[in-house]
DNA sequence: TTGTATGCGTTATCAA
DNA sequence: TTGATAACGCATACAA
C-alpha cells in the first residue's frame, strides 16, 4: 500500500501550526522561534514529507532545472561535457535533465517542445544542423547557450576554435614528413567539420603545398563503423595516389580507421599515420596510441552551464557572449614518423 | 527583450472564449464545435501559447517524467539500454530524466531527493550498492524498478541472468581447451560481479576441474583503466602458475587487458584468450575482436520502462515482477585457439 | 513570531 | 457546446 502524498498543509495539522509557519521552517527558518522549529521539522521527519516541485515552480514561475540536449549520448565526449555541466548546476541546486537528440531533427524538435513544456531554466545545446532558425522560436521563452557550435553574437556559445584544431593537427603531420594526407569526417557542411576542414587546409597552404594534397574523404555521420569504412575507402586509393597520413574530425572515426587498418594488416603509423578529434579517453588507450586534438571538454560544460545560468538570472540586460577556447595537440604513437 | 509568459487565459481572451473552452480544444478536441476550435488555435498559434507542465502536474496530481539512474553515463551500455527505456516513453507520452550516479552512492542519493521532489512518475534505477534499504524510503511514494540487479521478489527488476552468463563464457574457454582461467572484475560484492564469478566456478565444477584453476583477480571498479592495470598483474604471474584465458566482468575491463596486452608483446587469443561481458559496439570493433557475453541491452530498457509505467498506472494492485533474460555468447577472434 | 488569504496555470465538474 | 469556478501544493504579502 503506497502512503498517501503528504503536503505542507499535513505537516501544518501535525505540528499544530499554520502552513505558513511550515513554509517559514524551509524557506526561512531564522524567522521561526526554536521551539516551532523544531516541532515542525518533527513533524516534516515523522511524516516523511518531501516538498512538491511542481506547487514551488508553479508559484515561483520558474524552474531549477537545466537541460542539456546532446547529439549523441553514447559518445564519451559529450558525457564529459555533461560532467562539467552537472558539476555547476550542482554548485546551484539545480537539476540537468540530459536528452539525446541522436543526431535526428525530428527528436531534437520534440525535446525541445518538451521542455519548452516544462518550462526548464534554460537549454544547453548542441543542434543538428547549423539551421538555428528553429531554435530562435524557442529561446524567445527560454534562454539558450550553444555548446561546441558558434550562432554569431545574437547567440551565446562555447566552442573551440576548430580551425585552429585543423591547422594544428595537419601541420604537425606535415612536419612528421607527411605529403598526402587525408581528411575524414562528415557531414562537411557541419560547422565543426568544416571549420577543421578549413584549418587543415590553411595548414596545407601555410607550408606551401597544393590543396590537392588534401585528400577529403567525407563521412555520414561520424561514429567507430565510419571511421572503419573510410578506412577501407583509403586502402582502396591506388598506392601512388594514397595518403600517408590522416586527419579525422573526431576519435570515434579515427578509432574505427585505426582498427581497420591493424585488421588489414596496414601499420599505424608506418603505414597511415593517424590524428583524430576530442582526445576521449579510448583514445589514450587505443591498441595504438592515438594522437589527438584535446578540447577542454568539462571546462567547455562549465563554462556553458554558468553562462546559462547568468543569461537565467539576468534576462533582459544580458549581452550574449561567445566564448572560443583554444584546442591542444596531444601527440602520441599514432602520428610519430619513426624516421625521426 | 523577452516575451511575457503566455498562458491558457491569454488565449481565452485574444479568442473570445472561456479558459474552459480553451482547455477542452487542448485536451477534448472533439467536443469543441469547428469554429470555436478555429479561433481558438488561432490564437494559440498567433501568441506562441506552450502548455505549461508545472501547471498540468499539480491539476493531475502526477507527472508525465520518468528517470533512469545510472552508474556510469559513459559506459555504452547504459546509454544502450537508456535508448530502449526512452523509445516506449516516448510511445507513452513521457520524458525521459537520464541521471548519472557515476558509482556515487552520495550523488544517488542526491538525485533520488531531487526526483523524489519532482513527484517523477517512476524511477529506473541501477543502485550503486546491493543494499536497497536506500531506496526502500523512496518507494513508498514513487514506483522503483531495479534494472541489471535483482531485490527479490518485493521489487520489480528486470535483469540478466548472470550466473548463466559467467557459465557460458568459462566452459567455452574450457572447450578451447584452457586450463588456468583468470576472473577479472570487481568489486566482488557486487551481485552481477560475485554472480558472474559463481556462474565461472560452476563451469570450472561442471568440467571436473579443480576451483584452483580459477584465477581471482579482483578490480576495485570495471573500467578501461582497471582493465590495463589487471593485465599487468596478470603478465606479473610466474608463466607456470599464470592464467591462458581471461574472463572479464563487462567489455570494459576486457578492452583495457586486451590493450595492455597488445601494448606488452603478448597475443591475443595465442598467449592470453579473453571473453568480455555485454557485448558493446566497441567489443566486436576491437583491433582483435572480442568474444562476449552478450546481453539484450534495448530489450533491458523497454522492459524495465513497461515494467515501471504498469506499476504506476496500478500502483496498489501490483504484484512485482522480476523478469529475467538470458545472456548470449558472442564468438569472436579473441578466445579461439587456432588448433582447433 | 505566527496565521490567513491569495494566486501561480491547468483541468474537471457542474450549471447554463 | 460553452462558461464559471474550485482545486492541486506552495510561497508570500499582509494582518494579527
Amino acid at each position: 500500500m503506497r502512503a498517501a502524498a503528504t503536503g505542507i498543509k499535513d505537516v501544518a495539522k501535525r505540528a499544530g501550526v499554520s502552513v505558513g509557519t511550515v513554509s517559514n521552517v524551509l524557506n526561512r527558518p531564522d524567522s521561526v522561534s526554536d521551539a516551532t522549529r523544531r516541532k515542525v521539522q518533527r513533524a516534516i521527519a515523522e511524516l516523511g514529507f518531501i516538498r512538491n516541485e511542481a506547487g514551488r515552480h508553479l508559484r515561483a514561475g520558474r524552474s531549477r532545472t537545466i537541460a542539456y540536449l546532446v547529439l549523441d549520448a553514447s559518445n564519451p565526449f559529450f558525457t564529459d561535457v555533461a560532467k562539467g555541466v552537472e558539476e555547476v548546476a550542482r554548485e546551484n541546486g539545480i537539476a540537468v535533465y540530459l536528452c539525446n537528440s541522436d543526431s535526428d531533427a525530428s527528436r531534437e524538435a520534440d525535446y525541445l517542445g518538451l521542455l519548452a513544456e516544462q518550462r526548464v531554466r534554460g537549454i544547453l545545446v548542441t543542434p543538428v544542423d547549423d539551421d538555428v532558425t528553429q531554435l530562435e522560436l524557442f529561446r524567445r521563452r527560454i534562454p539558450i547557450v550553444l555548446v561546441d557550435r558558434a550562432g554569431g553574437d545574437e547567440w551565446c556559445s562555447v566552442g573551440v576554435d576548430d580551425v585552429e584544431g585543423g591547422m594544428l593537427a595537419v601541420t604537425h603531420l606535415i612536419e612528421q614528413g607527411h605529403r598526402r594526407i587525408a581528411f575524414i569526417g562528415g557531414p562537411l557542411i557541419t560547422v565543426q567539420v568544416a571549420d577543421r576542414l578549413r584549418g587543415a587546409r590553411s595548414a596545407i597552404e601555410a607550408a606551401g603545398r597544393s590543396v590537392d594534397d588534401l585528400v577529403v574523404l567525407p563521412t555520414e555521420t561520424m561514429n567507430f563503423t565510419e571511421g572503419q569504412r573510410a578506412g577501407e575507402r583509403l586502402l582502396g586509393l591506388p598506392r601512388a595516389r594514397r595518403p600517408t597520413a590522416a586527419f579525422c574530425a573526431n576519435d570515434l572515426v579515427a578509432l574505427g580507421l585505426l582498427q581497420q587498418m591493424t585488421r588489414s594488416g596496414a601499420d599505424v603509423p608506418g603505414d597511415v599515420a593517424i590524428v583524430g578529434y576530442d582526445d576521449i579517453a579510448f583514445a589514450g588507450a587505443a591498441a595504438v596510441p592515438l594522437s589527438s586534438v584535446r578540447q577542454p571538454r568539462e571546462l567547455l560544460g562549465r563554462t556553458a552551464a554558468e553562462l546559462l545560468l547568468a543569461e537565467s538570472k539576468d534576462l533582459d540586460g544580458h549581452a550574449h557572449q561567445q566564448v572560443v577556447f583554444h584546442p591542444e595537440l596531444v601527440v602520441r604513437t599514432s602520428s610519430l614518423s619513426r624516421t625521426e
